[in-house]
DNA sequence: AGCAGCCTTACTGCAACATTACATTTTTGA
DNA sequence: TCAAAAATGTAATGTTGCAGTAAGGCTGCT
């Protein structure tokens, strides 16, 4: 899940950053409006966070530029205290919901997350399953059958990519775009080096083994 | 279910009032200690809610003086923001939770809801354990084994939101915000250090640690 | 056999966390 | 009311462990 904030006050903002990526977000963050629009232009997020007081491109202007552009991703709107212009303003020029500062995280989170199971209408699963393997992406945990497995996030994110997309081969390119957002090649074996950390953990004292390589193509994670 | 609201603020009291009543409660509201007294004493409530800031009689002589009388519904205190004293008043005195003004009325829902789902089935919990720790809200007293620990009130307000949560990984913004009330990034690592303050307290001198840190997410309290 | 693609292992930089000392704020008690 | 003591916050420094790199071994295909 892909989170972008826009808000100047550096406080907030980290206070806000910090929590949804300690929460399992990926959040990108940027102070002004222009930068705010260019990054949501360029970039397919899940949800956006935007303060309504910026300097120079305000709040308002950066949604009503986006859907204008025909973005409809969904978008939390920060305001001052009390201000009920604002909220009104916010819902027409195409805002999702509304918090008014001071506003307490947990109530940011919640928020959030409603939205997002509004938007993404059942797509989305708090529980993943291939065979006896499970994730719950919620408590971020890992087992298979009884046993509890401890993933680091990085192999928690490949797992994860590998399960939304188990029965299918998944090449080391999409793999690389998705679990590191790289969009080029970075000479290394990275891929590999976490394919086998990963297989340590979910395979290797198992007799069926889950996650399989295809040679020249990629690896799939599938039941045989 | 009947809930009683005593608060002076005209304004939050309709709001609150209002919105209860709309999520199906029944409702009745005074302004004043002296007469929330009797209206407690009067009538059999599910739960009430109580304003701290109060003329005459203030919020926590009157839980004082319904807790001694045998009263024990459970009590949601409202208190102005950030003074941790009032916090640890309140549970002292014998309330059940605390919102610091202002507040979101989704907010005081669900925590009036948790609390009177957590005290219909089963006592109202007094006592939190976790493995050999055991911590007294009322007295304040918390023990490993048979040995008992001196706490500052900072590392039991941390502890309490850590036994509470037992089990899950509580992130740093979390505990920012429930520990110290803090709506914004520090900056500082006040929690880091609280955290092995607590730690030379409650794990140093055991075998089984129970304050695991799981790197770029927070900290659990659990049994290993 | 030879080679490309993959697996395995060890090493290392860096960021997150732990620890410590000290400064500041709050409480306490005469 | 004031000063000592206690509690809490700040900041500098030390430590750890994750994740990226790279070298070398293994495997299966032509």
């Amino acid at each position: 899940m892909r989170i972008l904030i826009i808000e100047d006050d550096q406080q907030i903002a980290s206070f806000v950053t910090k929590g949804l990526q300690q929460a399992g977000f990926a959040v990108d963050h940027v102070s002004d409006g222009e930068e705010g629009l260019q990054m949501a232009e360029l970039n397919p997020y899940d949800a956006m966070v935007i303060d309504v007081m910026l300097p120079g491109l305000d709040g308002f202007s950066v949604i009503e530029r986006l859907r204008s552009g025909g973005n409809t991703t969904p978008i939390l709107v920060l305001s001052a205290r009390g201000s009920l212009d604002d909220k009104l303003k916010g819902f027409q020029t195409g805002s999702d919901d509304y918090l008014t500062k001071p506003f307490s995280f947990s109530e940011l989170q919640a928020r959030l997350q409603a939205l997002l199971r509004r938007t993404t209408r059942g797509q989305r699963q708090n529980v993943l399953e291939v065979g006896d393997l499970k994730m719950d992406l919620l408590s971020r945990k890992v087992s298979r059958g009884s046993r509890e497995i401890e993933l680091q996030p990085r192999e928690f994110a490949l797992l994860e990519y590998l399960m939304r997309n188990s029965g299918n081969v998944v090449s080391k390119t999409m793999i690389l775009e998705h679990v590191w957002d790289y969009h080029f090649d970075p000479q290394t074996n990275v891929v590999d080096v976490l394919v086998h950390r990963l297989r340590n953990k979910i395979d290797k004292d198992f007799q069926t083994k889950l996650l399989h390589t295809v040679r020249g193509v990629g690896y799939v994670l599938k039941v045989p």
